[in-house]
RNA sequence: GGGGCAUUGGUGUAACUGGUUAACACGCCGCCCUCUCAAGGCGGAGAGUAGGAGUUCAAGUCUCCUAUGCCCUACCA
């Protein structure tokens, strides 16, 4: 039977890295096994759902790559279907109904609530097995139905026993029975359940392998109950390490803020090959230690097996803006930039200027070829694509800012530069034909017979032509900038000394 | 309170069924290159594998205890 996995977010929010992941992972293992992936959008939390979220999740995965087969599944589409089964399952006496009025609670710090709840329990020595509806006549249940009453519908957790399953990545888990209580799988208000839900889609879209995190991996025995109460086959599992954040806490939009999102990735410049590349080393280590894979290598060489255990820490700093994320994925984003195709780069550098107002329409036509080479030889030492725009921004435009500490490095810690720069500026203007070659020569031999160090020309002109003290090899920027904006900068450079 | 899972340099990970000085990547430091900054090359610091006990000729690898973290324990997903 071939492999169908999916990916299953529910669409209140952006879409957080960590969820990214385990599409990345689910979609690997599907084509790797040659399998289908699908996406369904579990939308049953009404009042959290929106469509924005949908559609934020649905652009972040076309970002990354990761194309989804089949028909997107919408989880509230089939409500009522949920509702039926566990219907069905109280016929079948694997279900009961539970009279039991809800319980109302505050949501503010519900976990503290059950961690009392439970305490209290345990000290009492109640059994929160003890449901008395449980073993309510068939008769007397259906006549307080049928007279309106509200009821929730629970499974019928086996007294004796316990649920076990074999983990693809954390092995064998065993839980007993008397630590599972009889779970809600309809609210009063008929709304169905999480658990109810995900195994009825999941059965429904012939799902073979639940991929997700590890924070389901209790909640496993309980889908496993319920896909027995069904009497369908149980899928295999594999839970995959969470990602936290550097003090191993979890990481969250309320504390950690856009880092988490995925779109903060793609706003701030990042290489969606890249960024995918990062994710995949979270949790998972491909074979021979080779890091930096093509996607057709990540696919090659994906395995379950090779998930680690342990979480991961996404490792960045909250109060330096250099480490505003994980070194790594600022490294890897980089590597990409300087290594890729060109013809795959382009089009985001196109897309760059364009969004900040730098594209000229005769890059892609007359000016081609300067273009291409200018953006091979910036690339070198960018870290993400908004780099084009930010420090790339004067081979693009001439109106540029100039770096406060460079001008007074390299520009007015020599007086002389005054006279220099005017006088250089002539003499460049004289060559002819101007290249990386020619100008070397010219601002060389205008080095020498004047008497200053040709570096101090050179770290002048940097700055004069690009408002920076960092950059490419000079006569490069000479040969990429041209001969008349060259001059014309080194003169507007000296008026400023 | 109960239960599950995890714990290898700062971070991500490696180390076949226990077997030489615990490996790789990122980060950090230094040198080389050099017109700057990167890249690249070379080298270095940094863990004795959470702590403790045990099994063994031999343990990061097996067992137990403790600690810590995460998750579950909901008519949330």
């Amino acid at each position: 039977m071939s492999v169908r996995v999916r990916f299953a977010p529910s669409p209140t929010g952006y879409l957080h890295i960590g969820a990214a992941r385990s599409a990345l992972f689910n979609w690997l293992y599907a084509r790797h096994m040659g399998g289908k992936f699908l996406l369904r959008i579990e939308d049953t939390d009404l009042q959290r759902s929106t469509d924005e979220s949908t559609r934020s999740i649905l652009e972040g995965l076309a970002w990354l790559g990761l194309d989804y087969d089949e028909e997107l599944v919408f989880q509230s589409d089939n409500a009522p279907k949920h509702r039926a089964a566990a219907l069905r399952l109280i016929e079948e006496g694997r279900a009961y109904r539970d009279f039991t009025p809800k319980a109302e609670r505050t949501d503010s710090n519900i976990k503290q609530e059950i961690a009392e709840r439970a305490r209290a329990h345990s000290a009492t020595g109640f059994d929160h097995r003890s449901n008395p509806f449980r073993d309510l006549s068939k008769e007397e249940s259906d006549r307080r139905a049928a007279a309106g009453e509200p009821f929730a519908v629970r499974l019928k957790v086996p007294r004796e026993g316990s649920s076990r399953f074999t983990d693809a990545v954390y092995g064998e888990q065993e839980r007993d029975f008397s630590e599972i209580e009889d779970l809600v799988l309809l609210r009063s208000d008929s709304h169905p359940l999480y658990n109810l839900s995900v195994v009825l889609d999941d059965i429904e879209m012939g799902i073979t392998d639940v991929i997700r995190g590890q924070d389901h991996l209790t909640n496993t025995h309980k889908q496993v109950l319920i896909y027995d109460a069904l009497g369908a086959r149980v899928p295999r599992f594999a839970h995959l390490p969470l990602i936290l954040a550097p003090n191993k806490a979890k990481l969250s939009k309320r504390k950690h803020g856009e880092v988490v999102s995925l779109t903060t990735y793609r706003d701030r410049g990042f290489v969606p090959a890249a960024f995918r590349n990062f994710l995949a080393l979270l949790g998972w280590s491909p074979p021979e230690g080779k890091e930096i894979m093509t996607k057709e290598e990540m696919i090659e060489n994906f395995s379950l097996e090779a998930i680690g255990r342990a979480n991961a820490v996404f490792n960045f700093s909250e109060t330096d803006p250099r480490q505003w994320t994980d070194a790594k994925a600022i490294w890897m984003n980089a590597e990409y930039i300087r290594t890729m195709p060109m013809q795959d780069l382009l089009p985001m550098v196109r897309a760059e200027l364009e969004s900040s107002k730098l594209w000229r329409d005769e890059y892609a036509d007359e000016k081609q070829a300067w273009f291409e080479k200018t953006v091979d030889l910036i690339r070198q030492r960018f870290f993400t694509l908004k780099d084009f725009s930010g420090q790339g921004r004067a081979y693009f435009a001439d109106d540029f800012e100039m770096d406060e500490a460079a001008v007074k490095k390299n520009l007015k810690k020599e007086p002389r530069l005054k006279e220099l720069l005017p006088a250089l500026a002539e003499r460049m203007e004289k060559v002819e034909p101007f290249t990386v070659e020619t100008s070397e020569a010219a601002l060389r031999d205008f080095a020498e017979s004047t008497g200053v160090k040709a570096g101090l020309l050179i770290n002048a002109a940097r700055t004069a032509l690009t408002g920076q003290s960092v950059g490419p090899s000079m006569f490069d920027v000479f040969a990429a900038i041209g001969r008349e904006r060259s001059a014309q900068r080194l003169r507007r450079a000296a008026e400023i000394i």
